[in-house]
DNA sequence: CTGGGATGGATTGTATACAATAGCTCTGGA
DNA sequence: TCCAGAGCTATTGTATACAATCCATCCCAG
């Protein structure tokens, strides 16, 4: 692995984790001495890490870690269900074959297993994010869009934006079961619509389902403990009393 | 002006304006006998130009000019509309005071002043050009949403996928006048949508403008001096006969 | 004659030295 | 006491030297 991923890898990984606040400006000769790479591909990080919206450029020179007010994470959250919509519906339109929908199903049967028990381990909600994650990748690729593809995988990038991102935020909540339940029909519709070639359907489904997230946001707003099981949390402002 | 800012601007113009054609391996000892800048900002031009999709990188180091089949640059298209149906239903969503629609307008006057000529001069197509890339950045301010008008930025960062990109094309095309003609009037009504509050409309009808570029595009690659009007052409491979 | 491996050159990846600049502090004057 | 300016320091921007790697060519063996 090059320095320079590794410098990006690990710059991402204190960034989301909160080890580096907000707001704080980010002095390369520091980033070169917690890393142990020199200066040349820490800065080739920072370039990257401010292309996904982690960081953001002082006019002045300089890098600092970006904060995002919780409307703009709602507005992430519905640019993610526009994309993921455009996604389902050109599926749809063009049509895939059957056998390209078989991973999708597996899907979804796994998650059924999974939100079937009766109490949900945290296991268990890591075992469906993993499955959640597999199957909006793959529905993303059914577009056949590398372009549209690359897109998504940017909103991705800021992981409260993500499919996954408030899932785990249900482990401490009572309603867990209730909202699992309601995105997985929404999952089964919407490969459904693509089998059907109803392409507006495919698209409303997704927007609708990216929604569900900010359903998440709001509660979790509300909750510092249940933000803590948010990845990136750090990055997003508290909420003005 | 920094040279990386240098290096990226004259890089930009090189790969858009053909001469540097796609496919073609960017050598970062060429580049910089060729700009006059050294290795550093070259490279940090280079991971830009990778992040706005016109350079990609080489699996085994180095980076080479992307080449678009017209079915990408129609996908890149859609999603320009899809994004700026975004913006346009959350501005009418939310609603904008009529005085921040009074620039939008204006432009509405100003090319009807242009396209209200018995015959177009280059110079009037120059001049549409100009008003319609100030209504849409217009437009898409707003939303008041810094995150999708980045992503807007974006798309328009593949030339034939921005909104004038092939406005050109109709110069040398007797249907101009008709198509302009239709595209003020998407603009007329999306403005309209917006003050009404209707989003579902403003949002379909910049989708169906984005899709006036569809059509452009169609005529184009028919037509190779057509094509030369279109900035960033040369990196449309041709189609197969 | 063909295939595989080794060697050399070319090219990218990394580190570091140097230059430029921005921001801060300290001093002097009003 | 407060403001302005100059100088210094800390930090980023740039160039270049060095290391690693990849690719192509050539030679030798089967």
């Amino acid at each position: 692995m090059s320095q320079t991923v590794s410098a990006l890898l690990q710059l991402r990984d204190l960034i989301l984790s909160g080890d580096l606040a907000p707001g704080q400006r980010l002095q390369e000769l520091a980033i070169v001495d917690r890393l142990g790479v020199s200066r040349t591909p820490v800065r080739a990080a920072l370039v990257q890490l401010q292309e996904e919206g982690l960081v953001e450029a002082n006019p002045s020179g300089g890098y600092a870690v970006r904060a995002f007010s919780e409307q703009e994470v709602n507005e992430a959250i519905e640019l993610r269900g526009v994309l993921e919509g455009l996604a389902a519906r050109l599926a749809a339109e063009k049509g895939v074959e059957p056998e390209r929908l078989t991973p999708l199903k597996g899907c979804l049967t796994e998650i059924d297993t999974v939100i079937g028990a009766a109490r949900l381990t945290l296991a268990d909600f890591e075992r469906y994010v993993e499955l959640n994650e597999r199957f909006h990748h793959a529905l993303t690729a059914l577009a056949d869009s590398p372009m549209l593809a690359r897109q998504i995988a940017r909103a991705y990038a800021l992981p409260f934006a993500s499919p996954s991102g408030f899932v785990m935020v249900q482990a401490i909540q009572p309603q867990a079961h209730h909202i699992l339940t309601i995105a997985q029909d929404q999952h089964r519709c919407v490969v459904e619509a693509i089998e059907n070639r109803e392409g507006a359907r495919a698209e409303m489904i997704m927007r609708e389902h990216a929604r569900l997230a900010r359903r998440h946001l709001e509660l979790a707003m509300h909750d510092q403990d249940a933000l803590r099981h948010v990845r990136g949390a750090a990055l997003i402002a508290p909420r003005r009393a």
